[in-house]
Formats: C-alpha cells, sequence, structure tokens
DNA sequence: TTGTAAGCGTTATCAG
DNA sequence: CTGATAACGCTTACAA
C-alpha cells in the first residue's frame, strides 16, 4: 500500500497510521530493489575529466539542474585525465545500471565510446566531441570561437600570434589548434612550429610551461592564443614572471569564459561559452535518448561569443619594446 | 564462477573461454543485485551546496580519491543551497543505500542532522561543523584563521576593520563572525554594526552588494575581511568601481585560499585551509566509521595558514586619501 | 568439491 | 478490486 495503490477500503484513519508507523520507523523504499525489478534506476552517470578545472562545475550544475526537474539523478565521476580511472568508472556506472552516461571526458578514447555505441549504451557527449560524427553530443563552437578570438587579435594589429594548444590526444585539442592555424592562414600570417606549443593538459600549470618555448624564443610572438582559459592564466603568469605586461608587451586570449575571468589581473579576454546550458541540453538529449523520444539533431553546436577585456591590447607597445631591446 | 570462487576443478582453458564469452556478450554484474543482497554498496554519498564555488571541487577531488583508493564509489549531490533540494537528495541517498554520507552543506538545518544522527546513518561533515560537537567532523581551524587574518591586518597597521560575514544560518558563518569579533575585541578595536556586514551567500556577488553599506560608509573602513575568498572578490570589484585602489585604500583578506587566489587582481591575501587534505581525511574517517574500525578523534580540526598576497598593505595611503577628501 | 535453493525489497501479474 | 506470487541478479549457506 506504500506504493500508492488506491485503497478504498482502508479507512483512512488505519491508512494514515500505517503510514505514521513507516515514517517513524524511518521506511524507505530501496531503490537497489526497485532498480532490479524495474531494471530502470533513473540516474545518469556523469564522467568529469578534472572537476578542479572551472569549466566543469557549470556544466555539472547545468547536467545536474536539467536532471533533477525531470527526476533524475547524478552519479559523478571524477577520472582524473586518467585513462585508467575512466574505464574503472565506466564499467561501474554500468553496473550500477545507470539509465545513461554523460561524458565530458576529453580524452576518452575512441575505443571506449565505440563499446558504449556497440552495446547501444545511452550515451552523450558534452564539451568535447567524438571523431564518429554519428554520437549524440553537445560542443562548443570551437571554430567559430577560435576565429572570433584571432580576428580580434588581427584587427588590434597582432602579426605574430602565438598557439598554445591542447592535448592533441583530445579532440577539443585538436580542433581548437586546426581552427587557429587555419585562421593565420587565412589571414597569410605565419603559424610556423616556433610560434606553436602543445601544453600537456588543460590546466595553468601545463600553459605556464608550455609557454617558455614561446616566450623564451628569439623572436617571440606579440600575442598569444591559449586553448583554454587555464592554459591562458598560465601564459600570463609566465609573461609576468619574465617581466612582461599583459597587455602591453603581450596580448593573451583564452577559451571558456571560466566563473571568475573577469576578476583576473588583468581580466581575461575570452570566447565565451554557455557551459551550464551546455550541461542542460546534454543532460536533455540524453534523457529523450533514454525515453525513447525522438531525437531531431545528435550534434548541436552551441554559439559561443568573444567576451573583450583587458588582456589585449594593440601590439603598440610591444613592438616598441621588441624594438628597444634590439 | 565469475565471482572468483577457487576453481581448482576448471581447466584453466575452459575458464578462460567461460571468461572470454562473458567479456564477449558484454556481462557486467550488477551491483544492484548485489548491493540489495549484501546490504552494502561500497558507494558513498555527498552533498555539496554549491559546486560553482571553487572551494569544494578540490575537496571533492580529495574525498574522491581517498574513497576510490579504498574501494568506494562517490554519488555526488549539488543542492544549490536549497533546502528543499537537500531533504530531497539526502532521501534519495537512503533509498540508494549508500554506505555513508559526506556533508559539506554549510546551510544544513539541525533537525536533519539530528535525524541521521537518530537514525545512526554514517555520516561525517566537512568543511562545516554541527552544533552538536560529537558529530564526526573534518573542519578548518575558523577561530586560528580569522585571529592570523586579523592580527595581520592590525600588524600593518589598520585601526578600522570592516567585517563581511557569511550567512549567519551557518555555522562557518557565525563561527568566523564570532571569532572576527573576538580579536578585534582582544586588540580593543571597534567592531560596531557600522563595521559588519553579512552577506547573503557565500558568492561573489553577494559580497559585493553587502560591501556596500561598509564602503559607502561616511566612515569607511581601512580594510576589509570577507568570510571567504568569493566574497573578498565581490570587495574587491566593488572597491575598483568606487575608485579605490586595493590595497592602497583598502586591503583585503579572504578565507580558504582557492586555486586561483594568487592571480587575481591584486593576488588575494587569504586563509590557506588544505582542502584535498581536508577532503581526503573526512572520507577516511566516513569510511572508517562504516567499517566499525575505532575513531579516535570525533572532529578533526586542521591548522590553517595565512597566505600573504597583494591585497593587504599598510593603511598609509588610505589615510593620506582620506585626509584629503577630508 | 560442486550444485541447489533461499532471500535481499521491490513491482507486476494473475487468480480469486 | 484485492491479495498472493513470481521474478529481477546476486551471494551464501547447506546439502549432495
Amino acid at each position: 500500500m506504500l506504493n500508492g495503490r488506491a485503497e478504498l477500503s482502508l479507512l483512512p484513519e488505519t491508512r494514515e497510521r500505517v503510514i505514521a508507523a513507516a515514517t517513524r520507523l524511518g521506511y524507505r523504499p530501496s531503490a537497489l530493489a526497485r532498480g532490479l525489478r524495474l531494471r530502470r534506476t533513473f540516474t545518469l552517470g556523469m564522467l568529469v575529466p578534472d572537476i578542479t578545472n572551472p569549466v566543469f562545475p557549470s556544466i555539472i550544475k547545468g547536467v545536474e539542474g536539467a536532471a533533477h526537474a525531470r527526476g533524475y539523478h547524478l552519479i559523478l565521476c571524477n577520472t582524473d585525465d586518467s585513462f585508467e580511472r575512466e574505464a574503472s568508472y565506466l564499467r561501474v556506472l554500468k553496473e550500477w545500471r545507470v539509465d545513461g552516461i554523460l561524458i565530458a571526458s576529453s580524452s576518452t578514447a575512441d575505443s571506449t565510446i565505440a563499446e558504449l555505441r556497440r552495446e547501444k549504451f545511452p550515451f552523450v557527449l558534452v564539451n568535447s566531441a567524438s571523431r564518429a560524427s554519428d554520437d549524440l553530443a553537445v560542443v562548443p563552437d570551437n571554430r567559430q570561437g577560435v576565429s572570433a578570438a584571432l580576428d580580434h587579435l588581427i584587427e588590434l594589429g597582432h602579426r605574430r600570434i602565438g598557439l598554445i594548444a591542447a592535448p592533441q590526444t583530445t579532440m577539443t585539442g585538436q580542433e581548437r589548434l586546426l581552427a587557429a592555424r587555419a585562421t593565420l592562414r587565412r589571414h597569410h600570417l605565419a603559424h610556423e612550429d616556433a610560434l606553436v606549443a602543445v601544453a600537456d593538459s588543460f590546466s595553468e600549470a601545463s600553459g605556464y610551461s608550455a609557454a617558455r618555448r614561446l616566450l623564451l624564443d628569439a623572436e617571440p610572438p606579440t600575442a598569444i592564443f591559449g586553448a583554454n582559459d587555464l592554459i591562458a592564466l598560465g601564459v600570463i603568469r609566465l609573461a609576468r614572471e619574465l617581466g612582461l605586461a599583459v597587455p602591453g608587451d603581450l596580448s593573451v586570449v583564452g577559451f571558456n569564459d571560466i566563473p571568475q575571468a573577469e576578476l583576473f589581473d588583468p581580466p581575461l579576454t575570452t570566447v565565451h561559452v554557455p557551459q551550464e546550458e551546455m550541461g542542460i541540453m546534454a543532460a536533455a538529449l540524453l534523457i529523450d535518448q533514454v525515453e525513447g523520444r525522438h531525437i531531431e539533431r545528435r550534434r548541436v553546436v552551441l554559439e559561443t561569443e568573444l567576451a573583450l577585456r583587458g588582456s589585449t591590447a594593440t601590439p603598440a607597445r610591444a613592438a616598441t619594446t621588441a624594438m628597444r631591446t634590439a
């Protein structure tokens, strides 16, 4: 009776007493038993590469909200960018019989995703896509975003622009570097190896290390595009340590627009991505799939917008400095 | 046989073939069924008030790592500071028969915790304690931290120090305000109402709003202590908008030392809390309790340390400015 | 040593 | 309309 079948026979009084007793004794229906019986858990799993990167909390917030609104719960797994942990968590999520999985993990091996695809296990990629364009995914428009960022630098007058790419093992890393190169080429600007460094993760520390080669070069760039905000922040930190003023001597642009982007020194010019919305849409897409609704667009590409802030400026002073130094 | 009982009879070859077949068919043991039978899920639940606040990801990372190392998984729930969602999630976690619950949620009503206590449901508080000193908790030493922060400001020469407190519905908020008042009193300094504002959440926006009253006052403070880093950042943003230089005209100190604290403008002087360690210890404590090990200390208080950075300075210029204005 | 059966807490089905 | 029963997939205990 506790599951709410119409109990016309029971006196309301009795009914109440039973319920009262149940709550007093702390009765809780077992989601385990229900899930076992129903073969549905109303739970989604989510793989995140690094919860410490401020992009992800925003996405998670969106996912969480949307899932909750539709009666689903979220199991969050932080893979710490470890391939091993990712595989392990994926296994666990399946064992828990989650109804579907959201993958924000950037480095996800294609083989892992291929397995999910083969098993027809419902999943949606968020933030970073897979090679197979048929997979459900919600991603920012990397090409458009990167292009806008570089166009802005070029418009300011920069001609020697450095790129700090993200790991090329990730689709995001590849796409953004490819787009950056294409944009520079379109403007007939150099994008030789001396101007490109690849960070080995999406973190501030990696951005800092990777920027070293570009900024200590004989002919350093007057502007640098970082593949994400943390990398850009690392570049700025190094620049400052080398005595370069940002944006006076070096302009820096990032990608993502993490929550505190405008509070940094200087405020970070970056490509804004609607992070929470991305999470909301991904959750919606996954739930639609799980509940067997028809899906119109398998890949949702979200528009980005350049957020102009203080970390970019005309290369005037940089040129002067360079001349003075020479 | 798939659960690994010693199978001496089976030829290794057969054994392998069975396993191969199992994996090929995508067999996954059901954690649901196992949990139902074992009455153990090897899963912990965690309540977080706002995953967007950078303190929490660090804590979560610690929890996650420690739990994983001991064979437990984590279900993360973002309560969005909503009392309703917190209660709802707590119910869900119980229904999922998690082995224990970590509560980082600051505003947790005492009644909710009381219920867990009454039911003897294993739980540990992280980051913010409860009124009942008997509950298991891992928290930063708020008193020591706040005292160090204010001592620093006083040592620099500040005499008129403002406080932006966190919501007084939270233990953290209460403790930090109490400690701040006590420290000021100890130094025979004013801490009247005109010097104290209470932010209505732990966010940057709330810090910004709350700081209004103090900075637009006839006799504004020369330094402000914010109850956490985000609040402090809000104060700095407002100060800048009002044309006050930080730390030239106004010194600001925060609490927590969130990951990018030193990259802000200016770099934030703040009370460092070992966030990841806090998570690790909390998870360990919870698992010890779950597994019935003896617990020595029911409340672990972690030492904090003042991280001196650029947002504080002697009030010299501030005094000059004040005089000039007068 | 190996196989069989019971039971964990639900929900759905099917007689009564 | 109600109340008993089977089944979900696992583990464990006990019998063969």
